[in-house]
DNA sequence: CCCACCAATGACAGCGCTGTCATTGATGGG
DNA sequence: CCCATCAATGACAGCGCTGTCATTGGTGGG
């Protein structure tokens, strides 16, 4: 039989708003009286049953981390973030990878979210970046964080974690000119992610910047994946004016940019300097490493989920924002400019 | 304002009894009192609230899954897999990552799945792998289901579902074998997973069947990393007698190897064989690819929930076990054996 | 020494649902 | 035509907790 807040009342000599007071942390308990309850509780190993609590206060101490995304690395950076910032303040997280490309998927997620008594979600990429899943949630009063790419809130629908991807990109592609690279080609991810036109204006932006010609024949499309890298290589590579440094929007696109050039017995960084973005672990375990851009993940997901519960706790509608640029990291991958013999 | 049951009852014109009896699909109501009773709950667009369930029935219907472990894509396999069981079955799923080697993890356990009101618990390796914590979790009448290298179950305590590491070591040595390679060095997972010693006995039976002298200098202790990877190849390679091949406990440790043998100079497979372990995405994304062995984590995972579920449900006490067995896959990292010239 | 005052505590209802048991009304056999 | 029978439905308590408001008793000022 467990014990309940009844057993411990009855223990200490007290009536059950008090034990509720002193598990609450609530003031106006004589300290004597709550060291009294406190052994009781201690004594008969009390655990407040959260399912009364949550239908005694109508809250609930439940958020959601909404997700669609085949990158592991990312999602469990995420969610281990996320996690962490629960933890500290006595949330659970509710996990809940679904297809974004689902026919229903808003109506469905929203009564998941009313059916499972969630107070609040974290939304990342794409979902995040769907505006009218976004304005259903502010209409239906849920309380919402995203993280997304940009340097400036969209709306002010939510509080948001930016991530600077554009200023990020800029920086990794300034890194490659100035190693000497003028044809650098630029693997794209995926179409429904914002991160990849952020990561190509910045690319391009920088090139601008030091008055090279942006050359649209080197702008490949593509996915957030190994294969989209392989075959984006190999489309660019197999041009006559081949360039000399690949910009890969992911980690996992320069992964498949360094198979399909080795394929093709070309030598990295020597003859090609192929640079990723995420510094996901994939980055340290390709040959050679990957110079990439630190995106802190985990400190990203933290913060939002703070953000989160705070907005939670305040039922408070501030659409603050936080915003973290990536930061270059140089590794093998990546060496300087020389242009091949004869040339 | 929440539409309660009370609402569907006086929308629907019958007692919030048959309300909770069309909810929970109970037989012995009448089916146009049913349809009636549905059309409320769509017209005001009802969610049975999961708190007050809970409280009523005093029991649960959220499982964990708790573990501790660096592989991305492994847990997202095992989450995914547990996730889809808990939806089909309308349980919740709380994920618990946490460090198995904290001092008071088990205590700290046991009082949060008390605390968090959870009706079982899904087990990877290592937890699925500490006796201490099972023999606690049955004593305290908490629902496991683990999942454990091995081809018989270790105890009655709990339904198991096993992974036959042994035969599929086994498998992918004699694969080796049969390419002609007889010196195959063998890169060890960690010491706290049960999977290394499996996987180390089904390599050496399958020397032992083919009359293959075990080297215990080829056997070299590790991690389940890429980097033990690097250091268990260095290791071997610089030895006089290279082994022509070399076992790798997971694809991480496989990548890890193949990094190093590239730093040498070593074509793979040409000069040297590596396989891996476990068919993570990983192993389609080196170069070459890794000839491994699949495990099918996700529906592994699935399996275990189900079984958790059931077990929960009927609380019953029955201790079955299902086996899985890695599928040997043959890629590109894998070759005939050529002897060196001048031997 | 009395009383107004306020901090500390308690009594009780109610959160939304399910379990138990009582009640209803339709059915078929005698 | 009546009654036993049983399927269908309802009334009500109670799950364990918190919010509200009432009550208690100790304090300081007049």
């Amino acid at each position: 039989m467990k014990t309940t807040i009844n057993d411990v009342a009855k223990h200490a000599g007290v009536s059950i708003k008090t034990v509720s007071r002193v598990t609450n942390n609530e003031s106006s308990v004589r300290p004597a009286t709550r060291e009294k309850v406190l052994a009781s509780i201690n004594a008969l190993n009390y655990q407040p049953n959260l399912a009364a609590r949550n239908l005694a206060t109508t809250k609930s101490y439940t958020i959601a981390y909404i997700y669609d995304n085949p990158n592991a690395y990312y999602i469990i950076d995420m969610q281990n973030g996320i996690l962490a910032e629960c933890r500290n303040q006595g949330y659970e997280l509710l996990i809940h990878p679904c297809n974004a490309k689902e026919p229903n998927i808003v109506d469905e997620l929203i009564s998941m979210i009313k059916q499972a008594q969630i107070a609040g979600v974290v939304l990342t990429p794409p979902f995040s970046e769907m505006p009218t899943f976004i304005e259903r949630l502010t209409r239906e009063n849920i309380a919402v964080v995203r993280i997304l790419s940009g340097s400036t809130q969209p709306d002010n629908l939510s509080p948001c974690v930016l991530v600077d991807d554009h200023k990020a990109a800029f920086e990794i592609t300034e890194h490659l000119i100035q190693l000497g690279h003028q044809d650098i080609a630029f693997l794209s991810g995926g179409h429904a992610h914002q991160s990849t036109f952020e990561r190509l204006n910045g690319y391009q932006a920088a090139l601008t910047a030091h008055n090279i010609t942006i050359n649209p024949a080197l702008i490949v499309d593509g996915e957030y994946s190994f294969e989209s890298g392989m075959n984006g290589a190999n489309l660019v590579l197999q041009r006559d004016n081949k360039p000399t440094a690949i910009f890969s929007c992911n980690d996992e696109i320069a992964a498949g940019a360094l198979f399909a050039s080795r394929l093709m017995n070309i030598e990295i960084p020597q003859q090609l300097s192929i640079v990723g973005f995420e510094n996901s672990p994939f980055s340290r375990q390709t040959w050679p490493k990957l110079t990439t851009a630190d995106q802190p993940n985990l400190l990203i997901a933290q913060q939002a989920a703070s953000m989160l519960i705070s907005t939670v706790k305040s039922r408070s509608l501030k659409t603050s924002s936080e915003v973290f640029t990536p930061q270059l990291i140089i590794r093998d991958s990546s060496a300087a400019c020389i242009p091949p013999l004869g040339q």
